[in-house]
DNA sequence: GCCAACGTTGGC
DNA sequence: GCCAACGTTGGC
């Protein structure tokens, strides 16, 4: 199993819209490394569900539910992918920006090294940690 | 509201 | 193919 870890703006699309709709597409990314990672999901992969803006914390997690497949709403010609993805809990405790960035063990995430970036893989270690943290 | 970090666009 | 200008993201 894969672990990754996906940033939104909860203003237009939060953890709890994806609640409610229990599965839904996730589409929209625009950015080849973001788009390299996509490309790499499996069905059954955890993914930790970041809110920017405000909030800037871990809020929850996700199941991926399918292949990677061409984005729908990708420009003619253009090569975009997307995933399915199915809403698995929210975490006892959100696990924030600052916390993360003084924890000595996730100092290589790359949430805090490329904070621009929407879409990225976590170790299993760096998974571990964040629900330790998130049940604390 | 500002700014750093990127990505993209377009002139040359 | 380089690089300046501009746009966007997202933290502060």
């Amino acid at each position: 199993m894969n672990y990754w870890l996906i940033k939104t703006e909860p203003e237009s699309y939060s953890l709890e819209d994806l609640k409610s709709k229990g599965e839904d597409v996730w589409d929209g990314v625009r950015n080849h490394q973001a788009r390299n990672f996509i490309e790499k999901m499996k069905p059954g992969d955890l993914v930790f569900v970041y809110h920017s803006g405000k909030q800037k914390a871990l809020v929850g997690t996700a199941k991926v539910v399918s292949a990677p497949y061409p984005d729908p709403k990708a420009a003619d010609g253009e090569k975009w992918l997307a995933v399915d993805i199915r809403y698995n809990g929210h975490l006892p405790n959100p696990v924030t920006l600052s916390q993360i960035k003084t924890s000595d063990q996730l100092q290589d995430l790359l949430l805090v090294r490329q904070s621009r970036l929407s879409v990225m893989s976590l170790s299993k270690q760096e998974a571990d940690i964040l629900v330790t943290m998130a049940d604390a």
